[in-house]
Formats: structure tokens, sequence, C-alpha cells
DNA sequence: CTTCTTGTTACTGA
DNA sequence: ATCAGTAACAAGAA
């Protein structure tokens, strides 16, 4: 599951890769996850470039050079970007699903650059898409993001602003993408846990102090998430194959059962607005 | 076999 | 306006 750690990952790395480099090849084998209809996303993307590659949340968007246009990419739960360059057979990833040996059957669009390295964009469930806007659209998308968690908007005042007269849950606000862009359901289990509030409180009873620990978890967690590369739960992988280094942090997410790390209470499991909620019935009040 | 998994959108009903 | 709940999407894990 992609988030806001995982697809910066990506973000850095393709920014390394591909940038400048002309699309030589496109292949588009399954029409549905191009958005625009495969014939006009070639066409709108083959000898073009990329001039730079953006984040917003847990959205992509690559900047193709000179036509003023926008190739956005979601991720969703399962998408990857895997990145090789011309000769190389192997990613040196492992893991589920194999993607050691690359096109598998879950590589859809397969972008091909001058230099013959290739681009994969994969995706075993198909929920995450491709789509070039121009860009009226893709202001009229970005509009539709909260505040993002790692730049100087972040602050305490616009934490607790954008928290303002929700009466929701506080995991449901946090993942809520038009208040804070790019939680999702590990982070959000994540950042309850670190700030010691159960993620079923709901935001207008928290206290000053508990919405302050609460954007300080945030910015930490997601910081050093990033630092370490993402979480890889099962599928996520980053622009190399490899996997994240996150996993060995988490404290709940996954854990039911287990044995809290700070007070070796069992984390307990249950369902809050339709997903899996991870808590520690001790540590968090 | 059934149930669960998740990001996002769309819809219903309160 | 705001919110809760649910279906839909797909394919595999448990």
């Amino acid at each position: 599951m992609p988030e806001l750690p995982e697809v910066e990952t990506i973000r850095r790395d393709l920014n390394k890769k591909v940038v400048q480099k002309r699309i030589k090849k496109i292949d588009v084998r399954k029409a549905k996850l191009a958005r625009n209809g495969k014939d006009n996303f070639l066409e709108s993307l083959t000898n073009k470039s990329f001039s730079k590659i953006d984040r917003r949340g847990k959205l992509l968007i690559f900047v193709i050079s000179g036509t003023g246009r926008f190739l956005l990419t979601h991720l969703k739960m399962t998408g990857q970007l895997i990145y090789q360059k011309g000769n190389k057979k192997t990613a040196g990833g492992h893991g589920w699903p194999e993607i050691g040996k690359l096109p598998n059957s879950y590589s859809h669009i397969i972008f091909t650059f001058s230099d013959n390295s290739r681009l994969f964009f994969n995706d075993l469930r198909q929920f995450g898409y491709m789509e070039v806007v121009d860009e009226k659209q893709l202001s009229e998308v970005l509009a539709r993001f909260g505040i993002e968690p790692l730049t100087k908007d972040f602050t305490e005042k616009n934490f607790a602003k954008a928290l303002q007269g929700r009466k929701t849950a506080i995991k449901t606000a946090l993942l809520n993408q038009q208040i804070v862009a790019g939680i999702g359901n590990i982070y959000a289990d994540e950042v309850c846990f670190a700030a010691g509030i159960k993620c079923q409180r709901k935001v207008d009873s928290l206290t000053k102090t508990e919405i302050k620990k609460l954007f300080s978890t945030v910015k930490r967690i997601m910081k050093l998430a990033v630092e370490k590369r993402g979480t890889t739960f099962n599928n996520y992988r980053d622009a190399d194959g490899n996997t994240g280094n996150f996993v060995g942090y988490l404290n709940v997410y996954h854990r039911d059962g287990k044995k809290c790390k700070k007070c070796s209470s069992i984390i307990k499991k249950t369902k809050l607005g339709g997903r899996g909620t991870h808590y520690c019935p001790s540590c968090q009040k």
C-alpha cells in the first residue's frame, strides 16, 4: 500500500533515472489503466520526455517537457513503478509478486526510453491508473488535497485549523486526503499509537495538547518512514524493485495478537470506517 | 468455501 | 455542510 513515504521514495528514485530521457516507445497492455484511452495516451507521451517528477499526497505528477501537460500516476494499493536499465535482465528484487523477471503478468504499461532503459507500471489488482492532464485539470485535481506533512505549510496552527469543527474519529480524519495529504491505513494507525491517542476518539474531544502531539507525531513518523524508504508489507517496491525498511518500526499495524513493544499488552484489532484498525488498549487513551 | 485486505469515488440516508 | 455506512473496483491471502 504505497502511502506518502513509499510514493516519495519512488519519486526521488525516478527523478534520478528517467528525467530528460526521450520516451521512445510505450506499450499499453491494459488500456483500462491509461485513463485517457490508449491512442490519446500514446500520442501525448511518445517522443516526449519528463522534465521532473512531483508528488501531492499519494499522487505522482510527471511534468511532460514543453507541452503544458502532466502524467498523473496513482498506485492505489498494489501499483509498482520499477525501472530497469537497458541491458539488465533483473531488477535485483525478490518476494511477492516476483519482479526479478520483467515484464510479468502484472506489467500493464511499459515505457521504453531512448537509452533502452524501461519503466514498468505493474499493478496486481489494477486499481491504479495513469492519466495525462492539462494545467487546468491538474489544478482541479490538486485543489482536493490537504496540507503536505513534509512541507513548511504543515504547522501546528494549520493542522489544528484543518481539524477544526470535525466530529469524525481522529483516524478517519487522518485518512482524509483533504485534511492532510498522503496518510494511509498503516501510518494512520502508527501515528495514533505513537501519539498515545485512541483511533476512535472524536476530533472535537481532543485537547490542544493532544492536537499538538498528533501534529509532531505525523511529522516525525512521515519523515522517519521516508528515511527508511517506506514500508514493504507485501507488495510495495521502490523504483529499483527493492523493499522498504520501515517494517521493523511498526508498533501496531498488523501486529494484533502480539505484545505491545512499549507495555507488553496484547495489540488489538477492530474496524473503524470500514478499515482494519490496530491499537494498544493500554498505551492509547 | 467464505471472509478479509486497501485508496478512492460515488452514492444513500441521516 | 457534515458525516456514517456501504458498494464498487480486483485478485490473492488466510
